[in-house]
DNA sequence: TTGTAAGCGTTATCAT
DNA sequence: ATGATAACGCTTACAA
């Protein structure tokens, strides 16, 4: 590389070395290694020393160095495919808090709107080499990229959805999903629609499944028809289940009393265009959802509750102990859930 | 460091190195080096080749090491107070949107929940050789952690607010406050209260002070009288737009028939506690905010909006492009903002 | 066009 | 308790 042989080329605070440090405090490097890093074989005065020095001399190591040196990066990825949706944003807060209070560092990747060079994240600039662990939050992945992150064996665990073969936090989505429905039964609903979420898209996976499955169920076993008119979908956001909303309504046909959503931005948006077009909820129309957003107070909003970012804390933990060298740490685990009944569920009216 | 000496202790894919790929192609590891980054100076035929055997040994230069090497991290900080509010979550994939394209990756420090060792953001774990620049979304940083950001002279630039020194971007809040007032102004209200920002919490900074002054200074501007009675806060999030809303209408005497928001999350609070006290929106009160948060359209809200990914994108890029040599790339902008008027404001009854 | 080799700032082994 | 020093995997003058 061959740069300027003097120390200090740039004026300011950047450049400070172990050797600097080592030098000023009259000690070699590798005591002041052991030092910062509280490592024992250090008497106390010297470590004081060097500490002092450390600290007015404001050295910091190097993560590039002592990540070549030791082969770890002390920080994890998260794989999201969005951040600005509900889910996604707790989650990442609670890996975060994690993180943070063990200090690693958070790498977040992002999917979304990248188009179609997600695989790039894959092979260069991701995951490879540039992180101790991963965090996936729900989202399909294809068998390729799958391959691609068994091959380099750091600890993996997904969150929110089932990957195959990977172990995972997340609600019991079929639980969930039949405790909302109940719900609607126990009430005296017997014309439920469904607004489920979208199938289709690759970023997603079987949650959505698992949620119409857990519908089906429950209404059959309560000997209640589902009608393929009264079953819509959206894509889990607030517009999508305002455009759901006025799709149902507008058909032909008797309406339901009562309509379950999967996700609680779904059933805000059949809220919101629900108001405007003068239904009332839940006189006219019960609604519930799956989530408890950070909205659904102060909109009344009947819901099933998880906490995204109690989960990918858990997770999180569990990467850093696998990290600490306590194998097996990383393992599957189901989250809680719970019935939270405001202002958007009622029995039907008459 | 004196490991074992040989290659592939990992039976995995784990540790190819630039000298295995060197030695599979019969080149040097310069070589590689070179061809690898899509430099000059390696014949096509060679070139080929090793980016052949590169790939199905799954090479990846290790970041640490190229790190070590080069002096950058090809790593940009994002440090923000919260993750899960939408103009922090939206700036974030603003800035990830830039980074990706650029072959940067993003590291995320959360400031928020984080209690009082915020401080050792600025310190070890964080920013300092760990990160080539740094984005910083709105919040008040201390003269401290402004110092010790000013040391390590990297390239920063702060998205969303001012802070003394930086290059900003932003709106300009003066303008955009005004903007919303004067709509409600030019509807024929008079009666107009306040929802302003917090100003207390050390996270926040002078946004909401300047929102504030623009709706004094318009309203006086037009003669009107400012209430104490009507001027009520929050800390922008939708819950405290909500118990804003509850305070001021259990005041005695009259009532506005209008009210600006700082920010659209309040607005929203403010519209679902109104709903569910049967204060009717518009017809009882008319509602503006500022942001046009995703779900303010579903609702219907009358907002001036702005773009925060936008802004993050632009400031990214600036910070790219001077980490690109380009000096003088960073520097302030002010970005554009947008009255969108919908059905949450309308004249006065009568 | 290609190779050699020094250097990046740590960590960790082994001696002292 | 402390110090030399090799090694980590890459980049980059410079020589060939």
């Amino acid at each position: 590389m061959a740069r300027t042989n003097e120390r200090s080329q740039r004026g300011g605070h950047s450049g400070v070395s172990i050797e600097d440090v080592a030098a000023a405090a009259g000690v070699s490097t590798a005591t002041v290694s052991r030092a910062v890093r509280g490592l024992p074989r250090v008497s106390p005065a010297t470590r004081q020393k060097i500490l002092d020095v450390a600290g007015d001399l404001g050295y910091v190591a190097s993560s590039s160095a002592s990540g070549l040196a030791t082969g770890r990066t002390k920080t994890i990825g998260v794989l999201a495919p969005f951040v600005s949706r509900w889910f996604f944003s707790k989650a990442i807060e609670g890996a975060d808090r994690e993180l943070h209070a063990r200090n690693y560092n958070l790498s977040l990747f992002n999917l979304g709107g990248h188009g179609s060079n997600r695989e790039r994240l894959f092979s260069k600039t991701m995951v490879y080499k540039q992180i101790d662990a991963l965090l996936v939050l729900c989202m399909a992945l294809t068998h390729e990229e799958l391959e691609h992150l068994q091959k380099i064996d750091i600890p993996l665990v997904v969150v929110g959805g089932h990957v195959e073969e990977c172990a995972y936090i997340g609600i019991d989505d079929y639980a969930a999903a039949s405790t909302a429905v109940r719900h609607l039964i126990d009430l005296g609903h017997r014309d439920i629609a469904l607004l489920h979420g979208d199938d289709e898209t690759d970023l997603n996976f079987d949650v959505p499944r698992v949620r119409i499955l857990a519908f089906k169920d429950v209404m059959m076993a309560a000997a209640l028809p589902t009608r393929p008119e009264w079953d819509e979908w959206g894509d889990f956001t607030v517009p999508s289940g305002q455009a759901a909303f006025r799709r149902l309504w507008s058909k032909p046909g008797a309406k339901p009393t009562a309509i379950f959503c999967a996700s609680d931005e779904m059933a805000m948006g059949v809220i919101f265009e629900a108001s405007r077009l003068g239904v009332r909820v839940p006189e006219d129309l019960s609604v519930v959802g799956i989530d408890n957003h950070d909205f659904a107070e102060a909109v009344g909003l009947t819901t099933v509750g998880q906490r995204p970012d109690e989960q990918a804390e858990l997770a999180t933990k569990m990467l850093l102990d696998e990290l600490d060298g306590q194998i097996g740490s990383v393992q599957s685990a189901v989250a809680p859930h719970e019935l939270i009944v405001r202002r958007t569920t009622a029995p039907p009216q008459s």
